[in-house]
DNA sequence: TTATCTGCAAAAGGTTTGCAACTGA
DNA sequence: TCAGTTGCAAACCTTTTGCAGATAA
């Protein structure tokens, strides 16, 4: 986890009189860096697998904070719920159809957009594709 | 329902060997014509609303079928899933953020998007606002 | 006629909550 | 010090499955 990242976080938890404790720490240090869309439980296990033990109840309270925050976003995959830490700033996600590799996209291609009555206050662009890791390894079936 | 959607997923159905049942049609019937994000549970309540009964097993059945037929989407919102029916052509989504109402967009505003190393193999654009509704009624508050 | 479907009840999963021991500020 | 936190176990909900009777083609 970079440490401004880590900074961050600690604030916005001391704002709402929360405490930055060992294993909120330990989860973050592993989820913010995490590439990939994940279910809480692997989640766990890949953080179990570093040899650092917490529990699941602690993964679900903080990605149910961290979505509060905006700090995390969560996607429907075949009935499954899974989760990419979002930094602070506003962009939009290739994810990966394959590996389900989620890459941050800071280059707005939609801007101030206003369809019919609605007035628009976000939006989201998700793109679903193939990363290139992915296509070579198709190349070479 | 509209015509012409019955015969189109009756004839999907067709194609997997499956039937078209009057269960089946009354879902159908509530649900291809609903405009709100609604969970499984409110779709049983509101076609139950309307002398209609089906059980709760049908509406997941359904629910699963026309998702793996690409012919509704599910959001998760504040953690629970909730669907909207997608007619067949391609389009967006406008959500309003208050009522749940779904509008949907077929004016693409964005096309042939290529970004980094990945190969697009498809684009959604989700956009959450406030519908013209629940504008006038936060006007008279 | 018969393969598919339905709805119930039970099972299975995933997520949240209560609580006693623990810990960061 | 002590309010907030942790992890376990239990509770809770949502979703799926098994099955016997019903039904579309």
């Amino acid at each position: 986890m970079q440490k401004n990242i880590e900074t961050f976080i600690t604030d916005t938890l001391h704002k709402k009189g929360m405490r930055m404790t060992r294993p909120k720490k330990k989860f973050l240090d592993f989820f913010t860096s995490e590439e990939y869309l994940k279910t809480p439980q692997e989640l766990l296990e890949n953080i179990k697998q570093h040899n650092i033990d917490i529990g699941l109840t602690t993964v679900y309270r903080m990605l149910n904070y961290l979505m509060e925050a905006g700090l995390t976003k969560a996607y429907s995959i075949n009935g499954e719920l899974r989760y990419i830490f979002c930094p602070p700033d506003h962009h939009y996600h290739m994810i990966c159809v394959k590996c389900l590799r989620v890459k941050n996209i800071f280059d707005c291609p939609v801007k101030d957009v206003k369809v019919d009555g609605f007035k628009i206050q976000s939006h989201q662009v998700d793109f679903f594709g193939i990363c290139d890791e992915c296509s070579k390894k198709e190349v070479n079936k």
